[in-house]
DNA sequence: GTGAAAGCGCTAACAA
DNA sequence: TTGTTAGCGCTTTCAC
């Protein structure tokens, strides 16, 4: 009655399939996953007594000799975060495609959850997926030294992996702000953990300079809504007319405490987000933002760690212009300081 | 050097460890996974020799005589909805805490992948975890006959559970809607599969009655953004002045229809969601929308198969009001229909 | 083409 | 308290 009982049916193993087809173990095991390797005749013989018998093999027991399980750890900085869903979706689709499944670790952006899941999953897995993993290189590496792995948006030494095209990204960013006439942007950092954190920096840092606009950063801010206000008041405490955040959920973030504040976008500010995650086409207003390659690139994790290399490591990353994005004011002084003051 | 190359270290095994301590390996395994039953002197030797050679036991092996792996595996209908991240996120959260882990399987609204993940999965965990499964009692039953599995929104006989109370939120959606003027409400049918949405239309209608309100109901559709037109103009085809849809993702989709068709929300009709998904809270306009237990309905589902009951099985789900809901228009006609025709 | 037997790494009787 | 030994279910040499 109660499946949750003790009960449970002792599963049929390949000695039962074995015994009833009158063969012996290694006939039945070699019929049943090397065929070619025996008549076809028998083949057919102890295929049609294993379904008879609903035989399913143990993938445990399978696992043991060949040291193989056919599972992945896919490790994510924070399941929460919804740009890490089409991770999630990537990997488990291509995974499922070639009869693999998916462990799923949240790290928490914690360098020490996350060492902890790898070292626990270690021994159960093919392979790990790591998104833009926290941990120091150092730190990794004897946790990585058992198996494949595989990274996106963290070159680690003698990994294979794959990257946004931040870089692109970033230089349509600058050129479409520059274009609106902001003169001085700045940049809303995320974790000082984050790889891509670093990246998004450097190469604003580097297309302002390229346009003439004026660079700041403030940060660093967790990668969550709840940073908003802190980012967009130190954000607006720059005096630049333009806002860039580490992801979406700070630029959704910014966009509600500054409809709060009173302060119109894009209006009196224009803000820029990354991910492109659910709900950055439907906020108020409508982020303009760079897209993530977040299922292409769960999808080349798992190609990567089974052996098959990506066409390009570098994934496409593109400026999707909405409505937080506009002309820059002809001028804007910072926050509380009187108009028309330095900018620095 | 490079770590996907094939010359990866031999893992040092509970034998090598054994070896190097001078003891049996069943004393190294016993003081390793069973102290108490060895003297402490011994414990802490094995211990320290073990932490030395850096083992790590083989979890597959361990779980060969023991059949027990502490991998449970998560089922959700659609990895993709933000509903489910809210359920993945419980059941890991819960599921690390006890040194468990979750495979997590996408079954895309499909019984039929639903079937072939149990099947593949079902020799590698401990438990099946199902978030409202789609496939029919029959088809599941023999699947789940192996393990313990426990179901959220979804009775399934003989499998412990937890429900959202979806019939205190219809309670509270039709009380509000009705309290606002409203004569007539149209619910927006998710997918036929789900027993959610079976409860809800039931509740929705029986809450309407007992306020001598008119109710309609339309589709099934599909619980994505896209059947949002769809389901609108079904909808408003019934002259319904409150429509209140299966999820926050019909519902969203529903009202960037409705903003593109030029129908006022909630000037023209009111809507109302379910599951308070990330976005419910900042789209155009803010949904009114029932919450969903999602997040305790994930641990609730990991301590039902680990054998922890629950203090209640009814998980609470409470209406959030927010902009889309506002006071009926005095009439309204169907769509396409001279303003004052009968509203059937 | 098929069978016998060893072994994957670990735990759990059973003895001592 | 500790050691010996027999499996867990499967694959895979190695013979025949």
């Amino acid at each position: 009655m109660n499946h949750t009982g003790d009960a449970r049916p002792r599963a049929v193993t390949i000695y039962d399939v074995a015994r009833a087809a009158g063969v012996a173990t290694s006939t039945a095991s070699r019929a049943l996953s090397n065929p070619g390797r025996v008549s076809e005749r028998t083949r057919a013989h102890v295929a049609e007594v294993a379904e008879r018998l609903g035989y399913v093999p143990n993938r445990m027991a399978q696992a043991l000799p060949s040291g193989r399980t056919g599972l992945f750890a896919l490790l994510v900085p924070d399941v929460t975060n919804p740009h890490h869903v089409g991770l999630i979706r990537g990997a488990e689709a291509q995974a499922a495609a070639a009869g693999h499944s998916i462990v799923l670790a949240d790290g928490q952006e914690d360098a020490a959850i996350e060492a902890a899941h790898l070292r626990r999953l270690g021994s159960f897995v093919d392979g790990f997926l790591l998104v833009s993993p926290r941990g120091s290189a150092d730190d990794l590496a004897p946790l990585l030294r058992r198996h494949p792995a595989a990274v996106f948006n963290r070159p680690l030494a003698g990994l294979p992996g794959v990257v946004a095209d931040i870089d692109a990204a970033s230089a349509q960013t600058v050129e479409h702000l520059a274009g609106l006439g902001h003169r001085a942007l700045v940049y809303l950092r995320g974790p000082e953990t984050s790889w891509a954190d670093g990246e998004r920096r450097r190469t604003l840092a580097a297309h302002a300079e390229r346009h003439g606009v004026t660079f700041h950063a403030a940060g660093p801010h967790a990668p969550v809504l709840g940073s908003g206000p802190a980012a967009a008041e130190a954000g607006l405490a720059t005096g630049a007319t333009a806002l860039v955040a580490f992801n979406d959920l700070i630029a959704i973030g910014v966009l509600q405490h500054l409809e709060r504040a009173g302060v119109a976008v894009p209006g009196d500010v224009s803000v820029v987000g990354a991910d492109d995650v659910f709900g950055a086409s439907f906020c108020h207003p409508p982020l303009t933002t760079v897209t993530s390659p977040a299922e292409p690139a769960g999808r080349a994790l798992v190609d990567l760690v089974t052996g098959t290399a990506p066409d390009d490591p570098v994934l496409p990353s593109v400026l999707v212009v909405r409505e937080s994005t506009g002309p820059a004011r002809s001028s804007r002084s910072p926050r509380g300081v009187p108009f028309g003051a330095a900018n620095r």
